[in-house]
DNA sequence: CCGTCATCGTTGCAGGTGCAAAGGGTCGCC
DNA sequence: GGCGACCCTTTGCACCTGCAACGATGACGG
């Protein structure tokens, strides 16, 4: 029955080998020349687009779970390009914010990394990235329905009256 | 100057979190109900397709390190899914094949992932699908050049001598 | 004011991963 | 036949990750 089954031509293998093959490309941009992780990088970008936040914005801001933005914070705080101090209005909160030492790691790092989306799409169409993007959405909605068929507890009442 | 980036629009974390998130849509089926993860997962699929294959096989052909492979033959081994046997030809390569207790599992599992992904395809149009998978192999056209510019070792001598 | 509950962040733990070095085997060449 | 280069696979190590449990803080109601 399904003797036929190519790997390559399989959805979620096709997006893992080439998301894996783009990090690890991106990576020699902002892993080897500053150290950084995925997870720092993600970090350092989203400080500098909201200036002061909590461990829990950057959780829900950038698809990293929040142990692993705890650590990332913990190792760019000792690697000086971030601070952190308790929230004033709430003391559960933590205040992370760029260092000028970040600052400037990502005013470095971030015309390498836009040089490299740009090769990697340059051969691309308009309307082929139009597409690609749109496709790309379209499955966030469909993994979206699948995944909260769970919550749904019975489908059956909608028949049942008005 | 490029106070403007946004990581939501950047193409390499867009591709991560999709992956990330179809990975784990689809690990339900293959490794909540058979305790299997992505590598092994992909070894059963390239045995089954393949046959007798050594670890070197494998790791081409399913974008794995060879550690990676070997670790998950092993943890196949012992769960009784696979065989290894040492080549008859070559003693240094190893015989991996599928037992028939790992043919059961991928009978189990198969139906169940192509669903899935037939239901992240489904609201694709063909054409959708076709400029998809296009622009998948483009930006790994893409990445096979960037990353091949890798072996030019020294910049230093251009300018000391010809 | 105190008890209970929710929320935030950190941490312990078990496991997975990449890299590099180590086994073990093969082949060609002297 | 023996030696050294090479190849295939495993393993040691350091690191990263997810999950769940935990301590700390605030919110709410009696």
């Amino acid at each position: 029955m399904s003797q036929s089954f190519r790997l390559s031509s399989f959805l979620p293998y096709r997006l893992s080998v080439l998301s894996d093959r783009v990090s690890r490309r991106l990576s020699v941009a902002y892993g080897r020349s500053h150290g950084l992780s995925v997870a720092e990088w993600r970090v350092l970008v989203h400080l500098r687009a909201a200036g002061q936040v909590s461990v829990r914005d950057i959780e829900t801001c950038v698809n990293l779970e929040k142990s692993r933005v705890s650590r990332a914070v913990a190792r760019l705080q000792s690697a000086g390009l971030v601070k952190k101090a308790v929230g004033q209005g709430d003391g559960r909160l933590v205040a992370i914010s760029l260092t000028q030492e970040g600052g400037t790691a990502l005013d470095d790092i971030l015309p390498v990394v836009l040089g490299i989306e740009a090769e990697l799409l340059s051969d691309l169409t308009a309307q082929e990235r139009e597409v690609f993007s749109r496709v790309i959405e379209k499955l966030h909605v469909a993994l979206d329905q699948e995944g909260d068929v769970k919550p749904v507890p019975t489908p059956a009442q909608d028949t049942t009256d008005a």
